[in-house]
DNA sequence: CACGACCCCTGGATGC
DNA sequence: TGCATCCAGGGGTCGT
């Protein structure tokens, strides 16, 4: 019996009844499905599947495989090999959590977000997305950020969550919603996949580059850069 | 310790 | 039409 269902960043975690818990991390293109045993498709990106007491089943699809699944006895042994590394959770973060996380680092703010252990649930669509909105540049240095610009990331972040939750996420690819649908967060993309094309505030071109190994895209009007961090 | 670079993998998009 | 190639991404691991 699964007696409850936990979430920490992208990770989720499936407690049963006699205290073992399941984790899972979904990558970048699985998920998970159930319902009848005779009615659920065994695809071939399939990797996991349970067959459950009453003819039911569940299991988990993960195309590129970049998603993974580990077994606990406990949830304080899921906490110590695992979540207990991971940081603020990205819905819950407040300005002095995360400015504490940003404060002694001297990366670029945008590897910090994308840290699971500075602040969980962060990826690089609404990493992009958080940081044009509060007219942060990528490329800041995490420590070099003040309050107030915390404190307007903090908000964008909350945001820019939100709504993608509220559209069902950014259908890019493959990825589809548990129903089968596609999302339409990618609709409301201000940045991410935008790179070339016009600011939606400024009209500028908005650039595009790497950092940390990530496509980046913002707008080099709006997200300014100080002389001695180019 | 902190951080950057690289790699895993697959399918969609693109180029020929 | 069909093939080869490029590219995207999360995070573990290794190197600096």
């Amino acid at each position: 019996m699964v007696e409850a269902v936990k979430r920490r960043g992208k990770q989720l975690a499936l407690v049963g009844d006699h205290g073992s818990v399941v984790c899972l991390h979904l990558g970048m293109s699985g998920s998970v499905s159930a319902g009848a045993e005779r009615d659920l498709v065994c695809g071939k990106h399939v990797h996991l599947r349970w067959l459950l007491s009453g003819g039911g089943a569940f299991q988990m699809s993960d195309p590129r495989r970049f998603g993974g699944v580990w077994v606990f006895g406990s949830e304080a042994e899921l906490e110590a090999v695992r979540w207990g590394r991971l940081g603020v959770d990205a819905l819950s973060v407040t300005p002095g959590k995360l400015m504490a996380g940003l404060r002694s680092s001297r990366r670029a703010v945008k590897a910090a977000l994308l840290d699971q252990g500075v602040v969980a649930g962060v990826g690089n669509i609404y990493a992009d997305e958080s940081l044009y909105r509060a007219r942060v540049h990528p490329e800041r240095l995490a420590c070099s950020l003040n309050r107030r610009e915390v404190e307007r990331l903090v908000r964008a972040l909350g945001r820019v969550l939100a709504e993608a939750i509220d559209a069902g996420g950014s259908s890019l690819r493959d990825y589809v919603m548990l129903s089968g649908d596609a999302g339409r967060f990618q609709l409301a993309h201000r940045v991410y996949g935008r790179g070339g094309e016009a600011c939606l505030r400024c009209g500028s071109v908005l650039e595009q580059g790497l950092v940390a190994q990530r496509t980046t895209v913002w707008c080099p009007a709006c997200q300014p850069l100080s002389p001695e961090e180019r």
